[in-house]
DNA sequence: CCAAAAGTGTTTTTCCTACACCCATGT
DNA sequence: ACATGGGTGTAGGAAAAACACTTTTGG
């Protein structure tokens, strides 16, 4: 019984190993309506070391949550993105030493998506606290958050093309010129338009929607939506 | 200067958010001279809950040293695996709230990779605290090493069909049959002796090496080695 | 009838796959 | 001389890439 009671534990481990404070930091990327890939970014005011200055949004960790947890609680929190709209991976845990000038912090990063359609209009605009930015005018921001957005953007790109990760930034319906764009803007090049139907169709992970969508001054466009609603699966483009 | 004093900050962090622990582990493979991919696996001995059965090597962070660091050490202390002949690259973070019973630990999980050949003898054959294990008969892990298993198999599997990353559990030099096999032991298929030749040569990423390999009693085999000595760089097989 | 984006086929080239025999060495 | 793994070439099919015109609508 004895003995018991030395493996119960660390309701009381020992002070020394519990140096550190866990945190989660999110990217959270959509295809704003103008066809730019942005990030979300808040106002991070931690003088004297970030004084006002952008960052990604993020926080600690709960006791009773894992980090996948408190990535979508600051994601809404701190970033007024909610959970339920977005797809959210984890990406790299960043555990430099002084990555946080004022102590030891370890945190989680995670990468997410959120289609531009489904925020609300006060999302969209975003405010003095938390806003959209093009990813190329994303930087010098808090912390190590260059080097997370960074690693983001190299993540999406790759599973962009072996993955259906794309149809959690598109529109529950979408018209097969939209997804081309989507590809185009997230890969940084352009796509033969006739090529890159030919190929998305073959994969099967399409279907036609019911609906049409009628424009501009020009020929209305079919409208697809992905078979399977949430999972992704391996492919190429 | 209060304001200063203010920000200076968590040397004095408060206590009920530093209530994790943070450990790191790290499946770390071999392909054995005998073919097997093998993992390595260290005598788990945490009564109640795991006396005596085998899980990953692992340990806890020290407050100066990243996780990285930490997964090197313990590899090392835990595994006697030396790091400087060593791959290793961060695989994932668990972070489940009841993944340690004695209370809550955040690992980040590592991949590792070690040519067999520049293993010790002592390292090689492995003893009661440390050994190599078959991929399939690694089972029944402590913690939730069987998931982090099944996680860095995945992972290693993808990484060897766009990546040069079985350049880091290759010998210095090797045949190309030898090569060959590697890839067909981590990918679990057989493959074309011929079409594997030729790819692998088009890629441009070995390079003949100045001896042969005069084994048994046939025709010697011309060695080779990666162009590139430590990096990995994007391609297909 | 004009502007604007939607939609559609064919040809060429590249890559993957399947497949069988000769070569150099040790015993 | 023979057993053993090392080494090579070709032909057919599938997938990728290059490329231009017709269709449907709104104004």
């Amino acid at each position: 019984m004895k003995k018991e009671a030395k493996n119960k534990i660390p309701v009381k481990t020992p002070e020394h190993i519990r140096f550190a404070v866990l945190a989660a930091d999110i990217a959270c990327f959509t295809v704003r309506d103008d066809g730019k890939l942005c990030v979300r970014l808040v106002r991070v005011d931690r003088p004297p070391h970030f004084p006002g200055i952008p960052g990604l949004p993020g926080g600690l960790l709960d006791p009773k949550e894992t980090a996948e947890e408190a990535a979508g609680r600051h994601l809404f929190t701190k970033a007024n993105i909610r959970l339920a709209r977005t797809y959210m991976e984890q990406l790299y845990t960043m555990s430099r030493v002084d990555r946080d000038p004022r102590g030891r912090v370890v945190s989680v990063a995670y990468l997410a998506l959120v289609p531009w359609e489904r925020l609300s209009a006060q999302e969209q605009a975003g405010d003095k606290q938390a806003w959209w930015e093009e990813i190329g005018k994303a930087t010098r921001l808090a912390y190590d958050h260059d080097e997370i957005l960074s690693i983001a953007v190299r993540r999406l790109r790759a599973r962009a093309r072996y993955t259906t990760i794309l149809s959690r930034i598109m529109p529950l319906e979408f018209s097969l010129t939209e997804l081309e764009e989507a590809f185009e803007k997230v890969l940084g090049m352009s796509i033969d338009k006739r090529n890159f139907r030919r190929k998305i169709l073959s994969l099967e992970v399409l279907v036609k929607s019911d609906s049409v969508r009628s424009g501009g001054q020009h020929r209305p466009a079919q409208l697809w939506k992905f078979k399977n609603k949430g999972v992704e699966e391996i492919e190429v483009l």
